[in-house]
DNA sequence: GCATCTACTGGGCAACATGACTAGTGGTTT
DNA sequence: AAACCACTAGTCATGTTGCCCAGTAGATGC
């Protein structure tokens, strides 16, 4: 679906401040509400917006720490490696990419101590060959999609 | 910030129908309007719930492949590295990680065609001596975060 | 034992936002 | 020329919000 500027500025203001409505949107934007209401509608109806929930902060949860481990797997284990990490409530994302039988998966952890648990409990299962870990020290560019929205409103 | 039961069943419900309110939510709880209300603004002001932006989709977009690319720095050149990382909208996340000066970075492309236009953006930059890129086939296990946040409400 | 705190309930209020609808306008397509 | 589309500007009933209150139950401190 391609987004035009409006939608883009859209987008941006939500993102900013999420909490001031469509009709609040729709007046700093210079447009009738019905517009705002209807572009918004379009864009989750479209999947650009998949939803506007509530946005929480591992750390704050108690879980400081990330890390991000590359899994070696064993041919035609990967199903079993899925079922098995999707029930790690400190796996937050799991990724298959490509490679040979590789996986990227997301954790979190409460310290640096506790990422030891939370890997042996990874890699703890048969299919799973090799495992190699980077801790996040800093994270200089955090999740972002406005500059992203920008560029594709652009063209 | 600890939270209790009643804290991580609130954030589940908003997560899965953002648009209820807290009034719906409260009922929904079972518990008064002014507890449910004070319960999210304590979660926000905690810093547990960063916000309620709209989740925007990429692929939804026109950018349908994502990579992750891992990046070697040269000595002292991490700042620069960073600055420039954040000028490309391609790059929706950036870390920092252990290891020799080493960074992991999340693109997104429009294609595997135009991953390669990413990558030589990304890469063509004094202070990068190395880059190595996974492609993310598929997705089983999609950013998410509930299940920490029940493993957190319960202790 | 008694006072104090804190969190919760249940209620009431005015102001505001929402969804659904209408009629009218201007630009594009066929 | 007719049909179509996105937009404006407005209405309406309904629901929600932010803010207030007094009263209650459980925990903590003296």
């Amino acid at each position: 679906m391609s987004i035009d500027r409006l939608d883009g500025r859209l987008i941006e203001l939500l993102a900013e401040e999420p909490r001031i409505g469509i009709l609040e949107a729709s007046r700093r934007l210079g447009v009738a509400r019905g517009t705002a209401q209807a572009r918004l509608d379009r864009l989750q109806a479209g999947g650009v917006i998949k939803g506007f929930g509530p946005q929480v902060d591992p750390a704050a949860l108690g879980y400081p720490v990330t890390a991000f481990a590359t899994l070696e797997i064993k041919q035609g284990q990967g199903a079993d490696v899925r079922s098995h990490l999707s029930t790690v409530p400190e796996v937050l994302e799991l990724h298959t990419t490509t490679g040979h039988g590789d996986m990227l998966c997301r954790l979190v952890a409460r310290s640096n101590a506790d990422l030891q648990r939370v890997i042996d409990r990874v890699v703890g299962f048969d299919g799973i060959v090799r495992a190699s870990t980077a801790i996040v020290m800093e994270n200089p560019v955090p999740l972002r999609i406005i500059p992203l929205v920008k560029q594709a409103a652009d063209d």
